[in-house]
This record gives structure tokens, C-alpha cells and sequence, in this order.
DNA sequence: GTCTATACCCGGATAGAC
DNA sequence: GTCTATCCGGGTATAGAC
């Protein structure tokens, strides 16, 4: 085996700082906090990392770096405009669940980093993925899967706001799986809640 | 004139912690920020609240209780089922206009506030919300506005995630106004954004 | 109603022993 | 790789003068 689950002490202690930066926010959790959880004093936890600062950095890099990549090959694929977006949307749940500490982080924390140079990569990751989405919908405006009447700035915006909220609620393994999720929410994106309306 | 505009040092300091509290959360906001905002110095705000959490707790309380006098207001009302729903959302997008940085206090804060004693009564708000949103939607359903395969519980979920998301971008007095976020909003939840679909 | 001065605690981070 | 001990800054809150 050889690509064994080995997760070293520095990941993780990653995997437990990113669950409390989840829960509690960036600042208000403290670094004593995270060596109780660990089972360690606070100062044992400047011999992997430099500083709080850094495990954050860390888990953001990472986590981004892997989701562009997934955003990339959807934008690279031979689906139709119509599939691209529903892959998209569906990518958004999956993240969620794999994921969903990371999606909180970068949710609740992302603008408050943001303005320090140190996470400048935040904001330029911002500006990509809302590339990443209107070149979505402009493919589906061309194609004639959209309606010619949305204002897309603002279709763009419900989406990317609504697709990462239900982090808040979503709990991996419980009743409704990240497919049922995605299944209910692009049903209510593409034909609303109203009847009468198509396919 | 026998109800001027007379805001009050108290209500002033109160307006001012509200957008600072808004902006960089509760526990991040220090009394000397807001002192400072206020030209005043920290000390001196202690002569108007016992502490800081008095202020966010008065800032909720009035915040709540005129919101959800139009709730009541909105479940009252003759208006037919869609026309309810329309009208709860329209709240949503207005109070978001007229009181962003109360709105912005409670989806930041209130899921934090709410495991202190002194903050219960933000748990109870939370289910009286769902409760108004449940009925809304449960007469949409019998009134046969709405589809009859949809998991009400999710729509619910989604509806009030995203009626209240919009705080993070939306500004008072930019291009667009609460009203047309309203329209768009209304018209996607609806109908959704592809095409083929009725009204 | 505001200022001065200060108490007290908790936060991030460091140095060096083990 | 972890612990002990500690520094220092900044946080909330208080007492009393003005």
C-alpha cells in the first residue's frame, strides 16, 4: 500500500484547527483552543507552525487550490451549457460535504483576511471564481437555456451566495445526502417553486 | 412637530456600534472602537451601557420585535398565498435597505450570541421565523401555487438563507434598489432562470 | 457626559528544559 | 515533539475627578 492514510501530526492538527476556525470564527478562536483540542499546551504548537496566521493560510491554500482545479476541468469539458452549470452547482454540495469546515472558513473569514496583503490570493480567487461562473451563464444565455430577461451580475451573485449557505446547515451523513440537496436546489434554480412551469 | 427627529446620544452610540459590530462582528469590535467612532473615549460609553453586550442585545431586541410586527402584519393580511409570499420576501430585500447593519449582526452573530442565556430569546425568534415561513409556504402548497414534489423543510431552508445573503453585497443608494433585487429575486425563486417556464 | 487612570484578564508568541 | 515559564499587548470594565 503505497499511498497509506498516514496523516501526519501537522495535517492533523490542521484538520482540528480548521474545525474550530469553522465553528468559532478566525479570531475568536484561540490558539490555546486548539492545542486543548489537540491534547497539547498552546506553546507546543510553534514548533510546526509559525504562527495562527499560518494554519489558516495553509488550509485556505489548499483547499482553493483543489476546488479551482475541479472548476477548471468543468470549464474544460465537452458538456453542454446547461450540464456545465448543474456540474457546478452539484460541485458546491460536494464541497460542502467533503469539506465543510473549509467552505465555513472561507465563508465567514475570507473578507475580514482579505484585507491584509499577506491573503491578498483571497481576493484574486474571489474575482476567478465569478469569472468561472459568468462565462457558466453567458454560455447559457447563448445557448438559449437561460432567459434573455435575467440580469446575470445578479443571477451570478444568488447563485454564488446560495450555493456555499447551506454550509450553515448541512450536516454530513445525515438524513438528506449533499445529492438530495443539490437535487431540491437546482430544481428551484432552473424551474422555480411555482407550478406550471416546464420539464 | 411632535415626533422630530431627535435621536438621542444613546440611540446615536447605539447606531454607531451597530455598524461597527456590522463590519468586523461583535467580538471583534472593540468598546474603543466604537468609543472612538463616537469621539468619545471608552470609558465614557459605560456611563450610557452597562457593557457591550447590552448594547448588541438592545440593538436585537428593537431590531426583532419591529420585524416581526410585519411579519404578523404579512400572516394577517387577505392577501392570497402567492401574494404573501411575494410580501415576505419584498420585507426581506426593505429591511435589508432601510436596516443592513442589524441584519448583518444577526446572520454573523446570532448563531454565537445565541448559546448565552441573556441572547435565548434569539433561538426563540429563530423558530417564530421559521413557523411564519412554514405557514406561508404550507398555504402556497394547498392553495396549488406551489409544486406539489417539493421538501417544503429545504425550500424553507433555502428561502431564508438567501432572502437574507444579499446584506454582504447589497449597498442603500447604489445602482440597484432594493426593489429591483426584490424583482429579480421574486422572479428566479418563481420561475426559475431557464427558459420554458410559465408567466 | 466625558476624561484620567488603572485593575485585571486573556490573547499570541518566545526561550529553553526535557 | 512537548512542557514550563513568561513577556507583552490589548481587551473589558471601574472609580472618581471635572
Amino acid at each position: 500500500m503505497p499511498e497509506q492514510s498516514t496523516e501526519s501530526r501537522r495535517d492533523e492538527l490542521l484538520r482540528i484547527a480548521a474545525g474550530l476556525f469553522a465553528e468559532k470564527g478566525f479570531k475568536n478562536t484561540t490558539v490555546r483552543d486548539i492545542a486543548d483540542a489537540a491534547g497539547i499546551l498552546s506553546g507546543s504548537l510553534y514548533h510546526h507552525f509559525d504562527s495562527k496566521e499560518s494554519m489558516v493560510d495553509e488550509i485556505l491554500v489548499s483547499f482553493q487550490t483543489e476546488l479551482f482545479g475541479k472548476y477548471d476541468e468543468i470549464l474544460a469539458s465537452d458538456l453542454d451549457a446547461r450540464s456545465k452549470i448543474e456540474r457546478a452547482v452539484r460541485l458546491s454540495f460536494e464541497t460542502i460535504d467533503a469539506r465543510g469546515p473549509e467552505v465555513a472558513i472561507f465563508q465567514n473569514d475570507a473578507d475580514h483576511l482579505g484585507k491584509f496583503e499577506r491573503f491578498s490570493y483571497l481576493a484574486e480567487r474571489n474575482n476567478q471564481s465569478r469569472e468561472v461562473w459568468m462565462t457558466l451563464l453567458r454560455e447559457g444565455l447563448a445557448a438559449g437555456v437561460l432567459r434573455q430577461d435575467l440580469d446575470l451580475q445578479l443571477v451570478y451573485r444568488f447563485i454564488r451566495d446560495t450555493v456555499w449557505v447551506a454550509v450553515r446547515w448541512y450536516r454530513p451523513g445525515g438524513d438528506l445526502s449533499h445529492d438530495d440537496v443539490a437535487d431540491q436546489y437546482l430544481h428551484i434554480l432552473l424551474e422555480g417553486i411555482t407550478v406550471g412551469n416546464s420539464s
